[in-house]
DNA sequence: TAGAATGAAAT
DNA sequence: ATTTCATTCTA
């Protein structure tokens, strides 16, 4: 086939501003550099969209960002292309793997194996023994001891010319999560309790690509029979599937946030950058709520005013953040750890929290079992009952808060002064829980002070983890988890 | 520097 | 079955 047939007009500028691609996972900081992946249809279409969606956008005086990033825009556009169009691109990325193959005899893929060791989906793990595990990992501090994560030199094939520079510094000292701190702010990595330990980054394998062409790559010529992308209108909308969406900036990504002062509902938010309400039709002009650097959360709007959370794409999930109780930090931890995703929407059962994360959303809500169920302020009935939703009804909801859901709640996490109260207070109980006067700080006052406590506890229950002991003194640095045995 | 999207390739 | 990484841009 004849390349170009290329009298169709290209837009003017044709490279982006891009000489470095380099994402995050890129190859291009490795030692021997490699040359990128070749685009796949997808990646080839959104470079287009973004082109032209740029365009548009300063042409027009729409707003302009109405998202963080077009991808998923990009994706819906692209879903409900046609066959044919989509096909154009599938060509396009065709041709692009040939030329990269052209170029780049040598090529292979070569994915780092960064993440921890898969389990075993169909293990069908003991909860004891899970729990046990866990206990070692917890108590093994920051050291991890499989070394089964590092990358195997073995991807040199003998067939390399020159000799293999893959003596691997097998050390563990180099760990991914150097920026993950152990007590401090929370954040948000899907990985598990424990970083991973990719070890030293050294990408070695270091075969050859023919460097003498390197930056070939980068200059690359978009396809130029590529199907023009017509955007209509509600392209630039904010969300065309949502018609109206309440949202609710609920505070602060501040780094020094504590589940104490995550649990506060956002009416009782008021501390300055906290929190912001608003109303946003997505029909009207995607006018920014009212702190817009502060958005960071939706809520799902109010039965009566809002339309039913159906029709929530699978991965659609712009929607920023939330906080989540400590019920449902552990409860997703747990459910993580467990390797059975059994997200529990647990957080939604409280008036002010907001759901779990879309991704946990889009599994089986287990609140039902969970005993919070009292919580209805009229204002969001929609938290107020047991969370029982199909899996994309929350799928909006998306939390990239600094919490690392995956990983037990420590010591740190929780409220200043509450380790020193005991578990069970008479009267205080995680059903006395009421938006607090005092504001987001006043925990303890607000919320009772065993609140956060019996929160974990529950969120174990719900996971059928009674306690042994209910003595949650705390020991070392993070909740004893070893109170904790399961049964079955 | 993470993360949003889909898909190709690898594990 | 699950992960990485192609791209680009923002916060």
């Amino acid at each position: 086939m004849p390349t170009s047939s290329s009298s169709l007009p290209l837009p003017p500028s044709r490279k982006p501003s891009r000489s470095v691609p380099a994402g995050r996972n890129s190859r291009r900081h490795t030692d021997p550099p490699q040359p990128p992946r070749p685009r796949n249809s997808f990646i080839i279409f959104r470079c287009e969209f973004q082109r032209e969606y740029s365009e548009k956008v300063k042409a027009s005086n729409r707003s302009p960002t109405p998202e963080k990033m077009l991808s998923k825009r990009a994706g819906v556009i692209w879903k409900n292309m046609s066959l044919e169009d989509q096909k154009k691109y599938r060509d396009a990325a065709k041709e692009e793997a040939i030329e990269h193959l052209v170029k780049y005899p040598d090529y292979k893929f070569r994915p780092r194996q960064r993440s921890r060791p898969k389990r075993r989906s169909t293990g069908a793990v003991n909860r004891r023994e899970s729990i046990k595990s866990l206990m070692r990992e917890h108590s093994s501090g920051s050291q991890i001891e499989s070394g089964s994560e590092c990358e195997r030199p073995t991807s040199v094939l003998s067939s390399s010319p020159e000799p293999t520079t893959d003596d691997y510094p097998h050390t563990l000292s180099h760990r991914r999560s150097m920026s993950l701190p152990h007590l401090g702010p929370y954040r948000f990595t899907r990985t598990h309790f424990i970083e991973p330990v990719s070890c030293a980054s050294s990408p070695g394998t270091g075969p050859h690509w023919s460097s003498s062409r390197s930056s070939s790559a980068s200059t690359r010529e978009p396809s130029p029979h590529l199907p023009a992308i017509t955007l209509r209108s509600h392209d630039f909308e904010i969300d065309p599937g949502l018609d109206a969406v309440p949202f609710v900036s609920v505070a602060a990504r501040s780094s020094t946030s504590s589940l104490g002062e995550m649990v506060a509902l956002p009416e009782c938010v008021s501390s300055e950058g906290m929190h912001s309400i608003g109303f946003s039709s997505a029909q009207t002009s995607p006018m920014a709520p009212v702190h817009e650097s502060n958005l960071s959360g939706y809520f799902p709007a109010p039965p009566a005013t809002s339309v039913p959370l159906q029709h929530r794409r699978h991965r659609s999930n712009t929607a920023p953040s939330s906080y989540l109780s400590p019920l449902a930090v552990v409860s997703s931890s747990l459910g993580n750890w467990n390797g059975e995703m059994t997200a529990t929407a647990a957080a939604t059962s409280r008036p002010g929290f907001m759901s779990i994360t879309d991704t946990l959303a889009d599994l089986t809500p287990t609140a039902t079992s969970l005993p919070v169920t009292s919580h209805s302020t009229g204002d969001y009935s929609y938290f107020g009952g047991p969370f029982v939703s199909e899996p994309s009804a929350s799928s909006f909801l998306t939390l990239d808060t600094e919490i690392d859901f995956d990983r037990t709640p420590r010591r740190a996490d929780f409220a200043f002064g509450i380790q020193d109260l005991p578990m069970s207070q008479p009267g205080i109980d995680s059903t006395s829980y009421r938006p607090g006067v005092n504001g987001a700080g006043g925990f303890a006052s607000s919320f009772g002070p065993s609140y956060e406590l019996d929160s974990y506890k529950m969120g174990l229950d719900a996971h059928s983890i009674t306690p042994a002991m209910c003595d949650l003194s705390f020991q070392g640095d993070h909740f004893d988890d070893l109170f904790y045995m399961g049964h079955d």
